[in-house]
DNA sequence: GTGAGTGCAAATTTTTTGCACTGCG
DNA sequence: CGCAGTGCAAAAAATTTGCACTCAC
């Protein structure tokens, strides 16, 4: 059905070879740079296919969709509002919560999506609370 | 600061005496079909400013962002990705959980976002799981 | 009369689509 | 050969911005 093509590999291999939570901009800049020069049009169409195919894992938030390795396992985020920076998490009684919550109301969850907004220990020590 | 004119008067009106999750596009529609039409972008300036001062709430998913009454205070969503209906829920424990996981990376939270996918009771019923 | 707000249309941003072309199987 | 994939540019969708104008204080 799909086929991995060179540049789909390309895209695969950068993503893989990476932590970052890359959007299809970025993702085809940093593909230019190395010498990979693929059209927009393609990223796009390759990174849906790649998530469709299982290969890789998408979050959205802030209005854009972010691709990243699947190979970390599932994990929700964090996102500080100051610099920007994401960190990831993990806190399993929530994902067991979340399932809960789904079941209460009847619902068949298939997935979800946590993000978390704050200041991370950097950005808060700049922008002491009232107080402060 | 800022004014609660007649337009930002109209457009909280519409939110508070309702339980729908507004977009900016539909709540336009709505109000030219009452006779009250609004400049689609005043309608972007009113809900920016609404929220800004509190007297509305925002949620995002699906690339849109949707607006809400806040008197019904903070609860999180469950969205049907089989007819698009949407469900509220509030879990206390997942959202002090959701402080803790913030914590435990040094993080000050300030806000969060937990959106559920699945099927509602009636498109479940209508999808079977495999085996069915 | 001043400054925030309005409305229109144009611009932006992110993503998708049409279409001719290419290349693997 | 055939069809999925590619690349370009145009289109689409959601939102923002420029600008002249208006209105409330």
């Amino acid at each position: 059905m799909s086929r991995l093509t060179s540049q789909r590999q390309a895209i695969l291999d950068l993503i893989r070879s990476s932590d970052t939570h890359w959007e299809a901009e970025s993702l085809a800049r940093e593909l230019a740079d190395r010498g990979q020069s693929i059209g927009i049009a393609t990223v796009y169409r390759g990174l849906a296919a790649l998530e469709e195919l299982g290969l890789i894992d998408s979050i959205q938030f802030g209005g854009k969709k972010r691709y990243e390795r699947i190979d970390k396992g599932h994990h929700d985020h964090l996102v500080c509002t100051g610099c920007g920076s994401i960190e990831e998490f993990i806190h399993p009684q929530i994902e067991r919560l979340q399932q809960a919550a789904a079941e209460q109301k009847g619902f068949v969850m298939t997935g979800h999506q946590l993000v978390i907004y704050g200041l991370c220990p950097a950005c808060a020590a700049q922008h002491p609370v009232a107080g402060g």
